[in-house]
DNA sequence: CGCCCATTTGACAGCTTTCAAATCGCGTGG
DNA sequence: CCACGCGATTTGAAAGCTGTCAAATGGGCG
């Protein structure tokens, strides 16, 4: 509550569209909030309740998920460092997924009036707080894409770029070696495959010299390699130019 | 230009969730733009093309879609009368994806540059905006889900049960019985299914009684057991409690 | 050291795709 | 009014990718 900079991660993410006044810096930072830590696998939003919270992910992992008829579970997104969850939730009326977190995470809690009044007061603030909304859209249009239309082995080469390239802008590791948060299960419920699968194919990725792991850190041998298995294309993530050039 | 009601289908949807001020309706109104007719088939938006306008539909059909690196097609949303698309192609920079109609389609193309004033100026209006954005991110994930974590039979179900609601809460057809707009290619590529399966299981559900078609024209025989089929449950489109008392 | 969860592996089943080919529907032209 | 043409729908057989079911192995933590 006293750190005047808890809610740097988020400007630091609003900001990769442009830099801000420092008036509305100082708005965004000044927004009253509450610090949290959750242990991993505790829920932060579970699906049907009613959020009057915006949660920001100060450190850690969380991923969104439903649990369909047939007990399947399908994970939605994926978030980190920065990331916004639950303008959603807290905007409309009733949460329709759950949120979860893999690892220890520390967030805080704005109260979504706060949020909102910022967002209208301060027009620079309101438009960032937006594109990151539709942003987020975009991610969720290539998962349906990747789900859809691509093969095992894309799939998860897909995934496994856009985990590099989000972790990189959020400043959480290298862009070719990090520690993978999730078990092959979740890998699986990402990419609605199953853990076997993801098992087999996360092999088949390191026979072809495209990754190597040990334990949970995965490291990046062939990018380019990579990229081409996943017909990943970086656009979708909007981060701007930075990052193409890191690709090269 | 001249006609004071050609923006009402976007006021109709709009105040899904609760009436605007007058003058915030008057304003919505008010937006300049331009009208302009679509035929079948045609590119609203191209992927890579920068857009100065916002679309509005004021009748027919249109879908976003990507095409992927191994050729294939993945739609990722309809839209139908009342729809605003583009929002998202028109504030980020650059479209990633394609907006096709799928039949004769109005629509009014309004500048970007006025819609966002007009979001900040009426803070009504811009919340109800940025409901409508997350509402479609809404169906994105689910979209996720279906594709991702059901068979054949409940995605093609998910997706009848969908299009039958919307259909009904943009006022273009009855509950159970409407045109559908597009061939079981397009079905395909909503679902992440070929053509040909589509088929099999399109007379599945038929053989099942659930559905039951003559040429484009489609009647749910069975609501209950076509949404059970689907495992479809309607809050994700969150159009508030009047269709629930519809489906009964 | 032992337990528990995650990873790995094998064999087999099953859903969906692929590849053709036939049929249908419908607008156009004769 | 009927023949023609073309895209959409339908159908069959076979292949292939991914899932299922089990069991073994491995790794981290108390």
């Amino acid at each position: 509550m006293s750190d005047p900079s808890a809610l740097a991660p988020m400007l630091r993410k609003l900001e990769y569209w442009g830099p801000l006044d420092p008036s509305d810096r100082d708005a965004l930072l000044g927004l009253p909030h509450s610090l949290r830590t959750i242990e991993p696998r505790q829920h932060i939003v579970r699906e049907g309740e009613r959020s009057a919270n915006v949660c920001l992910l100060r450190s850690g992992f969380a991923f969104r998920h439903k649990i369909l008829g047939n007990g399947g579970r399908q994970i939605l997104s994926i978030h980190m460092t920065g990331d916004v969850v639950d303008l959603h939730n807290s905007l409309l009326d009733v949460a329709d997924h759950s949120v979860q977190t893999l690892a220890t995470t520390e967030v805080a809690l704005i109260p979504r009036e706060a949020v909102v009044k910022l967002a209208f007061d301060r027009r620079a603030v309101g438009v960032a707080l937006w594109k990151d909304t539709l942003v987020d859209g975009s991610i969720f249009r290539e998962w349906i894409a990747n789900v859809g239309r691509r093969d095992a082995r894309a799939r998860l080469s897909h995934l496994l770029c856009e985990f590099a390239l989000r972790l990189e802008a959020a400043g959480e590791g290298e862009l070719t070696r990090w520690e993978l948060p999730m078990t092959q299960e979740h890998l699986g419920d990402c990419t609605g495959l199953t853990s076997v699968h993801i098992n087999r194919t996360l092999k088949g990725l390191e026979r072809d010299a495209l990754i190597s792991r040990s334990s949970r850190s995965v490291t990046i041998e062939d990018w380019k390699g990579l990229a081409e298995a996943g017909d990943f294309e970086s656009s979708y993530l909007h981060l701007g130019d930075a990052q193409l050039t890191i690709i090269q």
